[in-house]
DNA sequence: GATCGAATTGCAATCGATTGCAATAAATAA
DNA sequence: TTATTTATTGCAATCGATTGCAATTCGATC
């Protein structure tokens, strides 16, 4: 059994006149303002690293008007289940993290399950952040647009081809869905599954680079091919099934919209012993750590997440220095493994 | 009358004179406080809405001393590349800010990699959050134990067999590791690698499980076959082909310490045309979304995460109400799949 | 030594919500 | 009716850091 132990706090007053300065002296001094002199700068930080001292960030939030918190919401699509447990999502996440930290923020979690639905209020009125990183657009935008309208500095993660009025930063969904479909098609493929939902803006995308792909090669667009199901693994392995008991093998590729959906798909493929790439190529979408250790390892899109989290970090900053801001499309890249056949 | 422009920063004043009530009131009114009327407390409330009035948390932080929000540490052990997008770590994380909203906490997210190393100074004297949950033991437990003595509010997700002073929720590690190896053994299994380093807390522990196992069922425990790995695939992958490589097929067994880890070790195997689970059986830990969707699906421990992240927060909110707090064990649960024989 | 300007430092008001205590209104008892 | 509770509400001090402006010190120059 343990007890807490009560900690005393200083507060500056108090550290201040420890280093035998006045408070104005002292926080200026912590805060490396140069109208104190460096030597005296100097001594009250060691001061202040000596006897723990360190500033109540919720006095100085008040006082500053700032927070240094930017809020990042997990906009989660369908059911909570799996998208929560998406690794794309979470290494997002912690590429976020990283990029805020390295410009002096911190990162407050949440997720659109949580009690409100008026973010700018929530979060912002009530600063508990400086700032909001949308993950996701959802299935509906509505959120966003009423947080944007309210003018609150935001930057979502998404199809940045979409037209709004707040900068989104995402791949370039439509070449990479026609990077997928083309190299499917350079390795033989002629019945192309597209599994993923078209209604979802980044999925549309894909969706249509996917069609751009097919008439490149004059190749007919069949709609049956087109399976609109949740970004899940388990919707993925369900709707493959049922596709084959109701036509029977008639695909020869598929293209996922996520790394998790193609491994959903490939797993009830082996259970019915379809030999891939030799009977069925798939390319996923996002490279997740998995995708190489799978067997066969999975061709992919690859999407920069860690150089995306610092574009949004940037957009962010821009907006709270009233900079114009914009959209940014991001270079994918396909990376082939065993999964698809090779063009011959 | 004149309308008031809405979700303009308004502070408590201003919007206690357009409700018509004292500042005094207004606040109690939003925070339910019994003492005010009932028909004033719902009067207020409702004008709140209708005007995005919320308290402005820096304020409110000020004067209570409370922030509501917890902060989570990803204390990472290794090198950062891999760890970080570790599923199960991710996941741990998805399921401590359901467990900490449902509480009415936020979550703030760190990892062990920021500038300082001072926790308790950085997040609760600086009144950032009240507490801290500490996800990992890491490699070493210093900045742990540093925080703890300065009788911060702590808990860890960690072995909580270990002897410290402030509470470890964890799952049952020598179960585990004792359940995966008599499983093994149940199939036929007599020479077991032992994939994970055994100088970290958790897996010393699952090792001593694999120990007693081997005793129990009087077969030698062989030191070679137990490879201090790093608790990424990468490693198990090349530790894998390294084993064989000098010694050949020279077991029949793994107990590795994460799904991570018997992902790739499975690659290695599976690129040498080892049967799996006829050569060799496997069986993981942490039953990560992606152990079902292998193929072979993977036999692994399951570690209840949501519990435990719900018995976290437990122990933490004992800390603030200043109760005695202690250690906890979750229940562990072998999932047997198709990468291990079956007892016969 | 006196004067002026620059370099440092200090004073005190301020950010916005909370809460102990006092004050008032309403309800009950005498 | 008046006295006495009891239920509501309001006053004003307080939390701790920041910062515009005033005050002081220090050099350098004349």
């Amino acid at each position: 059994m343990y007890t807490l132990k009560k900690n005393q706090n200083l507060t500056l007053a108090q550290f201040a006149a420890l280093a035998g300065v006045s408070t104005s002296t002292a926080s200026r001094a912590l805060n490396d303002n140069p109208l104190i002199k460096q030597t005296t700068r100097d001594k009250v930080q060691a001061l202040a690293k000596e006897y723990d001292y360190s500033v109540n960030a919720a006095a100085s939030r008040l006082r500053t008007q700032k927070t240094n918190v930017i809020a990042v919401i997990l906009n989660l699509i369908d059911n909570t289940e799996q998208s929560v447990a998406d690794p794309f999502l979470l290494k997002v996440v912690g590429d976020l993290n990283k990029a805020l930290n390295a410009k002096g923020y911190e990162l407050l979690l949440s997720n659109s399950f949580m009690a409100t639905d008026n973010w700018a209020n929530y979060f912002i009125t009530s600063k508990r952040a400086d700032g909001l990183i949308i993950v996701g657009q959802g299935k509906s935008t509505e959120k966003i647009t009423a947080a944007a309208s309210t003018g609150v500095p935001l930057v979502v993660w998404g199809d940045p081809t979409s037209d709004t009025h707040y900068p989104i930063v995402g791949g370039n969904n439509r070449l990479g869905g026609y990077k997928a479909t083309t190299h499917l098609i350079a390795g033989g493929c002629q019945r192309i599954l597209f599994l993923g939902d078209p209604g979802h803006a980044e999925m549309s995308e894909r969706h249509a680079g996917y069609k751009q792909a097919h008439q490149d090669a004059n190749i007919n667009i069949d709609p049956a091919l087109t399976m609109p199901i949740d970004i899940t693994s388990k919707a993925a392995y369900t709707c493959i099934n049922q596709f084959i008991r109701d036509h029977g093998l008639a695909f020869d590729g598929i293209v996922a919209i996520s790394d998790m959906v193609a491994l959903g798909a490939l797993k009830a493929l082996k259970e019915r012993y379809v030999g891939i790439p030799a009977d069925v190529s798939i390319v996923g979408y996002d490279d997740i750590a998995l995708a190489e250790l799978m067997h066969p390892s999975l061709t992919t899109i690859r999407q920069n997440t860690a150089l995306a989290a610092e574009k949004m970090v940037e957009q962010l900053i821009a907006q709270f220095n009233h900079q114009a801001t914009h959209s940014i499309v991001l270079d994918i890249e396909l990376i082939e493994r065993r999964s698809s056949r090779t063009s011959t």
